[in-house]
Order: structure tokens, then C-alpha cells, then sequence
DNA sequence: ATGGTCGGGTGCCGA
């Protein structure tokens, strides 16, 4: 089973670029994040003309994620629990089932710049919502797999040039400890436990050439409980797909399971 | 050293 996350920056921008990788990567599951669209205005046909089930969970104008899958999928949830009161839509569940059925959380966790201030509360209040999240989900003792967009900068040699981020909110080092609780409830970082060659990214800024000169970061991750771990076959990021018509500022990440 | 680019949607905000 091939699962994917990919930050598309508006589904209406990448109408073409989307299914084109979709076409020649070929994934069992896609989580989308930033679709930018309310769940009416997704175009579900062009990915259900493909072979996919599509549930979104959207919003107008900002954030906004998705999963897309060709195998069936059951339990859908909308929204990270424990706050009712949020409305931003920035994750989605449910469980593909396929030779073993893995849950898949998808996320688009907050950017929480300018730190400190309001926006940087929110992130770390929603990594704690997250945290106890995947604490509950844990003693199932099932395949998870936590993947999206962090928005989280893991280490130094996730970045080309950490010393241009330290005092942003993807570097910070409560951003990152809140990310290690994450690793330390027992989820494996599939990237860093498959593929340990520096200089690989997911995202460079659409200014200053950052993409020409290799100005990236690794922020789209891939968390797996240890019966998902278990599985792991294969980590990588689909670089080449930056270069294309297009782009978005993110880039691909997939995992392949022996599920 | 500075400023720079996208997307969504129609005035700027978010990244």
C-alpha cells in the first residue's frame, strides 16, 4: 500500500499538476493538504474518473484537507477532537482498507508565524490536541499512519540553512519539542527511519529562487505506529515534481506498507 | 543588504 501526503496550495491552481503525478506515481492514498475549497467546490470527478473515493474536509479560501484512495474507506472523521470551537479544517481520518486496514490521519498542522503571539499559541495548543489525539488511538495496536503537513522543521539538517529560522515558528524550539512528544508516544519518522541522506526536502518558497538554490526544508512528514512501522518498505519525496508546470511549494512524500 | 512569489478572491490575508 502506497500512502502519500502532498500540500497542494489550491486544488483549482493544481488541477493539472495534481492528476499528472497522481497518473505517474500511481499511490493507494493521497492526503492532501491545503485544498483552499469549500467540500461543494472540490472537483471529486476528475479523481473519481481516476480510480479514487474522495472525502474532504474544506473550508473557503484557506487550509483545508483531503484524502483521496482507491481502496474503500470507513470511519471518516472531520476535525482534530477537543475543541469544538475550532473551525479551522485541518485534519481528517478514516481507515483504508486494503490486505490489512491502516488508519491514516491527514493534517495540515498550523504555521503558527509571527512567534511568540496569538497564531503560535494555536499551533502549540493544537500539537497538544494532536498529542492526545494520537494517544488514544495508539492502544488500538493498529497500522497509523499520521501524515501531512507539520509545518515543523525536525532538525538542523532538515533545513538548507537553519540559521535563517530560528526564530520562526517552524524552528522554534517548543515547536520542536512538541514534535519529539509526538515521536516519543512511539511513532516512528518514516523519512528519517528509511532514508538518511542530507540535503532532501519537501518545500522552498516560491521567492528568491529558493528552489534553483536548494533553499529548502523538510516539513511533510510521515508518523507510523509500530505496527505501521513494522510494515515499512519504502520513504521517499517526489523532488522532480517541484521542477514541473505549476508547482506547488510543497512536494510529495510517500511510504509503501506491506499492507 | 534588500526584496522577492504565489493562491484565493476581489481587498488584502496567509504562507
Amino acid at each position: 500500500m502506497k500512502i502519500a501526503t502532498f500540500n497542494i496550495n489550491g486544488i483549482k491552481a493544481r488541477i493539472e499538476a495534481l492528476p499528472a503525478w497522481l497518473a505517474a506515481a500511481n499511490p493507494d492514498v493521497v492526503c492532501l493538504q491545503e485544498i483552499k475549497s469549500v467540500d461543494e467546490g472540490f472537483p471529486r470527478e476528475v479523481f473519481e474518473g481516476m480510480g479514487y473515493r474522495v472525502e474532504t474536509h474544506g473550508q473557503k479560501s484557506f487550509n483545508g484537507v483531503a484524502i483521496l484512495s482507491k481502496l474503500p474507506l470507513e470511519d471518516v472523521v472531520r476535525g482534530l477532537p477537543g475543541d469544538d470551537a475550532d473551525e479551522q479544517a485541518r485534519w481528517i481520518e478514516a481507515t483504508v482498507v486494503g490486505a490489512k486496514a491502516v488508519r491514516v490521519c491527514g493534517l495540515y498542522l498550523p504555521n503558527g508565524n509571527p512567534a511568540p503571539g496569538p497564531k503560535y499559541d494555536y499551533k502549540l495548543a493544537w500539537m497538544a490536541r494532536m498529542q492526545a489525539r494520537v494517544k488514544s488511538l495508539l492502544p488500538l495496536e493498529e497500522p497509523l499512519v499520521c501524515c501531512g503537513d507539520y509545518n515543523v522543521i525536525p532538525q538542523a539538517e532538515d533545513a538548507a540553512k537553519p540559521e535563517l529560522w530560528t526564530e520562526d515558528a517552524l524552528y522554534l524550539p517548543q515547536s520542536r519539542a512538541a514534535f519529539r512528544r509526538l515521536l516519543n508516544l512511539g511513532l516512528t519518522e518514516a523519512f528519517r527511519a528509511r532514508n538518511q541522506s542530507p540535503g532532501q526536502y519537501s518545500f522552498w518558497d516560491y521567492q528568491a529562487g529558493a528552489w534553483e538554490r536548494n533553499n529548502g526544508i523538510r516539513i511533510d512528514h510521515l508518523l507510523l505506529s509500530p505496527q505501521a512501522a513494522d510494515l515499512l518498505q519504502d520513504c521517499q519525496i517526489d523532488k522532480q515534481v517541484r521542477a514541473g508546470d505549476k508547482p506547488s511549494d510543497h512536494v510529495p512524500v510517500w511510504i509503501e506498507l506491506d499492507a
